[in-house]
DNA sequence: TTGTAAGCGTTATCAT
DNA sequence: ATGATAACGCTTACAA
């Protein structure tokens, strides 16, 4: 019998490598890579010798080596742009970070994250340089809804595999991304069912391609049922909840007030209703709202805010996927995928409190 | 006059490497080799025909070779454990991820993030070898409070270059942390100050070594104070907000209700002001209450939530400077390192409005 | 099916 | 100061 285990699993204990384990199993080189890669022209009698001493030593190959000569690395590049202190406001990035990462170790790709630092960081040029020029990366995964991001182009110009989680409105780049205007369009149209026409809107930071797109939307919807578009009810926000609280402040302070809003995000949707409640005014009452990104406080809120929800996480594991087929065919036209979004009716639109447990019986159920 | 960028800055256009560039630069590989990493052993005559061809064609040399050459990878590890799903219910791990990836890029190091999912993940042994024994990384950080987390052990065992974000009893691997006992203690003892002899506490995940740690701290000041600690007061949470609503609750719902509750997170405290408020009692003249991390939220809540801020940023950044000493000098001490934690006192424990601008004045600021 | 040997693109050692 | 040349550890024709 083998000597399973005879050192106590070391990690590679001491300096092992092919040549070694070839020798202790008494085969040569090529016939250990061929089992590592599971070419099948290896005998069972080889294959079975080298899963065994690889085995008794925890062998992993090492990774320097294999990219060196496979000229691939294995490793998915992820980049969260500059724009990071806004970027954290809520949860949507930290989760299709996650989805992002899990997606890739189940691909058996690693990851790596670059967070362009707003102060500190390299310009988006010579990280872009350093880490593709380098061969870092087999792809990369941009998550910037940002119009000016100068990574896209550079992205394109070189036809480095990548692919952006959120359209892009000039670069043809691969992408995954929701309809946002047809969404945003969905969401003023109920409005518009509950019976108003006086629909306010409170926009997001102007250079995100997302925001540009909801305000269209938001259009779209007003002008399919032949309402006015009065800009006056549009203000602007920043996707932070003060910035909510603000807009709103503005939107009720108007001479003729909206009796509904529109957030372009559920955060700043959570500051709007603030505003609201320290107005004493009640919503859905007074002013009807309804968010966007459908974030797991929006249940939560009182009242329970209406929302259109994005698969946060399965646009980080289309992201991936589409990466790794872009990876293997990089001459293929560029895709663009659009995933559905799920309008979540609650109290604060107007609509019937929902069929949700009560606060009672979550407590129930938690215990 | 050289010919710059001649080809449009292409990202090592076509297959170059340190023979092409010394072929062009009329020198040998070695000397490229020492200009690229500045050995000061080189003429100024090649050092500028080098330099002068590496940029004309913005060149930059192979990871994958280089690291099989130096037995160095220039990429920190950063592991995020499997209790993957609590750990994103506020923005603990997503600011101290953003911080560690800024810290690690500003000392020109690429960060791998690992992320085991709690279902289809690789057990912690199978990564730990991947990663570990394929030689990825040159070190890793470990965010994780878990008890038993696997990874430590075999980190220890192993002596591979790590730093525990958050203290470990039982192996002795350089962490950096807060205090959390000693922090616990002085936000209960605040709440003595004010009077309270009845102070319950909403404790969180008991495999959390930050949980245990926050709950010794709450026995130290009640003992300290004289106090007698009343197992009843005490009431387990999830650092989850639903969990922090239950947990009060239960508070409400004693014979004797305690006046004074320390949460051991806001997000929970969040959760038990809603409950406070459904009951019709009111923070902080029925129930002062006192949280712990210091997260947004808590300054815009209702009433203003006190709360004992950690240095998330700070955290970070300490864990990727240790970890590169680790790297250069591996048989140095374990270094153990706390910060110090910031208590923020506002209204919910009682304490007076605090010298903030109120919400019309930071409107105007933000306009 | 297996082994030999030639890369992959650096760094590092040793002469010169 | 510079240039050959041997590693570094793996994959991959090509031979056998």
């Amino acid at each position: 019998m083998a000597n399973q285990n005879g050192d106590r699993s070391q990690p590679n204990s001491g300096r092992m490598n092919l040549e070694e384990i070839a020798r202790l199993a008494g085969v040569s080189r090529s016939t250990v890579s061929r089992v590592i890669n599971d070419d099948p022209r290896v005998s069972d009698r080889a294959r079975n010798a080298v899963r065994e001493v690889i085995a008794a030593h925890n062998f992993h190959p090492n990774a320097a080596a294999r990219s060196l000569a496979t000229r691939r690395t294995g490793i998915l590049g992820l980049l969260i742009p500059r724009e990071i202190d806004w970027v954290f406001s809520d949860l949507f990035f930290p989760l299709i970070i996650k989805s992002i990462a899990v997606a890739s170790h189940a691909a058996e790709q690693n990851l790596m994250l670059l967070m362009e630092a707003s102060d500190s960081g390299e310009s988006a040029e010579r990280l872009f340089h350093r880490v593709i020029g380098g061969r870092h990366l087999d792809g990369i995964i941009v998550v910037s809804n940002v119009v000016e991001e100068p990574l896209v182009e550079l992205l394109d110009r070189h036809q480095f595999p990548a692919i952006l989680v959120g359209r892009h409105p000039v670069f043809d780049l691969s992408f995954v991304d929701v309809d946002n205007r047809v969404s945003a369009k969905a969401v003023v149209g109920h409005l518009i069912d509950h019976g108003h026409t006086r629909i306010g809107m409170i926009g997001g930071a102007t250079n995100l391609i997302a925001t540009l797109d909801r305000r269209d939307g938001y259009h779209d919807a007003l002008f399919a049922a032949g309402l006015p578009i009065d800009p006056a009810l549009y203000e602007g926000g920043d996707f932070q909840e003060m910035g909510g609280y603000v807009a709103m402040r503005k939107l009720m302070a108007l001479p003729d007030p909206p009796t509904a809003v529109f957030s372009a995000s559920d955060v700043m949707a959570l500051g709007a209703m603030r505003a609201v409640a320290e107005a004493g005014r009640s919503i859905p009452g007074d002013i009807a709202l309804i968010g966007f990104d459908g974030i797991e406080r929006a249940a939560t809120a009182t009242p329970p805010l209406s929302t259109i929800a994005q698969p946060v996480a399965e646009l980080g594991r289309q992201a991936v996927a589409m990466l790794l087929q872009r990876i293997e065919t990089p001459n293929a036209p560029p895709m663009h995928r659009y995933l559905p979004t799920d309008l979540q009716l609650r109290a604060s639109c107007g609509c019937p409190a929902p069929l949700v447990p009560s606060a009672e019986e979550v407590v129930a159920q938690v215990r």
